[in-house]
DNA sequence: CTTGACCTTGACGCAGCGTCAAGGTTTATC
DNA sequence: GATAAACCTTGACGCTGCGTCAAGGTCAAG
């Protein structure tokens, strides 16, 4: 079977402009070019293409796929890895972005005057960014590297299975939250189900686990904005009453 | 206080070319223009600036940064209210991404070959894109619209765990039938396992099966020479030999 | 008066294509 | 066998938000 541009385009759902950039960039080579100049793609440039739109929806850029495609010998899983560290660098800037942007339009609403919050806000996101760059390396100074490698490895090198487990926890634990939260009282047997509950959940991502910091993580859930809409969004309400549960669980209270 | 380019440039961060281009596209003028060309900015550049870099930090772009900022009738509120949408979307897509990395990672850690982990994926893409390109209408008429959808749903639904027994299942077809055609006897029992093999294969991505639908594919894997080149890349002439199988497995040879 | 720091206006480059434009080829139709 | 429609080619500009020369004018210090 072979295609002509338009044809394989049509296939493989991208524009023929595409194929004749990755030709032009040489990612992707047609089989042969014909008497009259027209490329000619095989069986062989169809699965290259895949693979290629693979990596690309991964939004790894053309010239690292052209690494990872053309050298064997390329190390695949730690550009993979790598990949990884940054798509979660992203996400964790995004978060920031988010509860910037929410703050402003609450304070918006809320009257405050737009310059003095803005300025504000624009402090506080600076600080915010400087923290997470001075952060990471503080902990891998503090702790160690191994630490740190050990918990991302932990979550990294989850399995399918494990990564299931902990979906499905993540549900009963908020079928729970909800039950438990109709009872009213963040000491009920229920209650402390929950919080048992949460404590597995935990256990999946965190590498060690201790009294102290399930209950700070408890406290920073309510002083978070984030965690509070999170968990409010499933259960009203619900984030306070989870801490109560947590620390009531833990004999903190 | 008045201030030159890099001056301002320095107080605020930015670079004095990032300075020249707000200028070039109207976001920020100086406010005036000395005898020599310079460029001089006073305070109200300063706080107007400050707030230019609030907005894209956000990750605004510098056009509705220049709609917010210029036009005081417009609806700064909206905006951000908009914008934080976007957002929203964006850190789905990443999580999404994430998810994708972080399965492909531990598939490659559990030992599989690369190639035909991929490969496989690549095929899995091919069936669904491939067969609604070509085949999606002679199906669609032949099994009705819900029988097509379901298949497709079916397979991208898939859990790794799914697939990952799918794989499994594919390389000991791919194996039997290595065996199988060595007989050169499509009526003999190793090939009669070969048929059967390929039907508990099928059965993952279909979601019902029918003797006649499953000799229509065999028919349709010599015809078409995307599944000839498939099959034969693993066993040569192994496609024709397959097809003879499975004809005779159903009893209809 | 020279040196060096600072200013100016171009103009190209980056990623990954979209989108004309101008022209050759193939296929279908009359 | 002519003609139109459809499909192919290369070339080149445009988008975002600047970084980075290049070539030249200006200004304060030695």
């Amino acid at each position: 079977m072979e295609y002509t541009v338009n044809k394989l385009a049509q296939l493989s759902g991208v524009s023929g402009r595409t194929l004749r950039y990755y030709d032009q960039i040489g990612l992707l080579k047609p089989a042969r070019i014909n008497s009259s100049g027209y490329r000619i793609y095989g069986q062989k440039e169809v699965d290259l293409l895949q693979q290629i739109l693979f990596y690309r929806e991964l939004e790894i850029s053309l010239e690292e796929i052209m690494n990872i495609i053309q050298d064997p010998a390329f190390n695949q899983t730690d550009a993979l890895k790598d990949h990884y560290r940054k798509l979660m660098q992203k996400r964790a800037h995004l978060d920031n972005l988010m509860a910037t942007v929410e703050k402003t339009i609450s304070s918006k609403e809320g009257g405050i005057t737009m310059q003095d919050k803005e300025k504000f806000a624009a402090f506080k996101e600076k600080m915010i960014d400087e923290n997470e760059q001075k952060y990471g390396d503080e902990v891998r100074e503090k702790y160690g590297d191994d630490t740190v490698n050990a918990s991302n490895a932990k979550l990294r090198g989850m399995s399918e299975e494990a990564f299931q487990a902990m979906n499905n926890l993540g549900e009963e634990f908020f079928s729970l939250l909800e039950q438990a939260y109709a009872t009213g009282d963040p000491a009920s047997d229920l209650a402390q189900k929950v919080a048992a509950k949460h404590k597995e959940w935990l256990m999946y991502s965190w590498p060690s686990y201790s009294k102290e910091a399930h209950a700070g993580l408890a406290e920073m859930y309510v002083a978070d904005e984030r965690f509070t809409a999170y968990y409010d969004k499933q259960v009203k309400g619900g984030t306070e009453f989870l801490r109560d549960a947590i620390l009531n669980y833990l004999g903190m209270k």
